[in-house]
DNA sequence: GCCGAAACGGAGAAGCTCTCCGGTTCGTGT
DNA sequence: ACACGAACCGGAGAGCTTCTCCGTTTCGGC
């Protein structure tokens, strides 16, 4: 059901939950218990299950505007000259959007999309990356082996364990992108 | 209180804990349910908690033969000739041990040892990893901004997506030791 | 304003963690 | 062998969370 049906109460109810949501999230984390997020929000637990039947529903939404954000930066950047640094430049503005979510994107980016879950924010990131991914590599800027679910994972992976610290996931994605091994003959530059 | 001290009943009882605790932990992963722990161990859930009050204190338990073994395994590299191949090749065995643990392990990488925790598995494996680090940095084998703490992260990262597949584990860090960035001139040999 | 459908919310079931306390078992000293 | 204190155990239950049922309220078209 698309967020704008239904009648006026359902759809003003949505919105106090979503904004419960990201505050309580942002403040508590992705675990945080649903039945405060429902009580901060000025509603009964039942209409919070009733909206978002499982926590994952919730967090799918609650990252919907700043996932939009991120395809609309990839569309940008996909007109950029420089194919690797746009690569970068947005993988750096996605490590650094999870690192500030309390881990809300990190679920969403650790469990697979799932057969009943085609639409899900973790696939929209994909396709956002897709183009980006493909063009750097085309122009050689991107280990052969690297492919985008490979990208992704590794972006999940750092954000997952830098929670709460956007400058040391920016860090860790540059080592990844320069190597930690012995071929670090030039230093990448930052975004 | 060491693990051989006290009555035997408790020293039996700890056992088969621990032997359950694999178990459950091993099929159902890092969040099992305790009380089926203590179930399947033929213990009411009291003497669980009374052997390991936290969580966390069991995983740690549970992991202490695992890492162990990698202790040893990181004197032994540390005798080798080539300082790189010791660091990576230990580096792939954490790798894929936390891999294999459904994300006990991860969960131990994740918080840091903490005051009142100073001889975790943990800071066990940062001790084993930073003599292969130091050397393997010594011959400017390593990226020089690259610490120990960013490699135990960087691979708790990599763990804690590849639940369940070493294989995968061990192929997003051969992505991390060469570099997904333009600067792969040479692919790094596995192992 | 009426009325059917849509939506709500509290109460409660079920599951998990952790604690309290009465009862049981161990092992030591005689 | 046996008695006894200390150590240990386990079930019952309190507190918390997720999620559902169902009687009640609210919306909005006519």
């Amino acid at each position: 059901m698309p967020p704008t049906a239904g009648r006026a109460d359902r759809r003003r109810n949505r919105e106090r939950l979503l904004a419960a949501a990201a505050e309580v999230f942002g403040r508590d984390g992705a675990a945080a218990p649903l039945e405060e997020i429902a009580r901060s929000a000025g509603v009964g637990s039942a209409t919070l299950h009733r909206h978002f039947p499982s926590r994952r529903d919730l967090l799918e939404a609650v990252c919907t505007d700043g996932v939009e954000r991120l395809c609309v930066r990839a569309d940008e950047l996909a007109a950029e000259d420089d194919a690797e640094a746009a690569l970068w430049t947005w993988l750096d503005e996605l490590v650094r959007y999870a690192s500030t979510t309390r881990g809300v994107v990190g679920v969403l980016l650790a469990e697979p999309p799932g057969p009943q879950r085609p639409l899900c924010q973790s696939s929209r990131l994909h396709d956002a990356l897709e183009p980006l991914w493909a063009r750097a590599t085309a122009a050689g800027a991107v280990h052969p082996e690297a492919g985008v679910d490979d990208l992704l994972t590794l972006v999940n992976g750092i954000s997952r364990v830098t929670d709460d610290d956007p400058e040391a996931g920016s860090r860790l994605l540059a080592l990844l992108r320069s190597g930690v091994g012995s071929n670090h003959h030039r230093s990448a530059t930052r975004g």
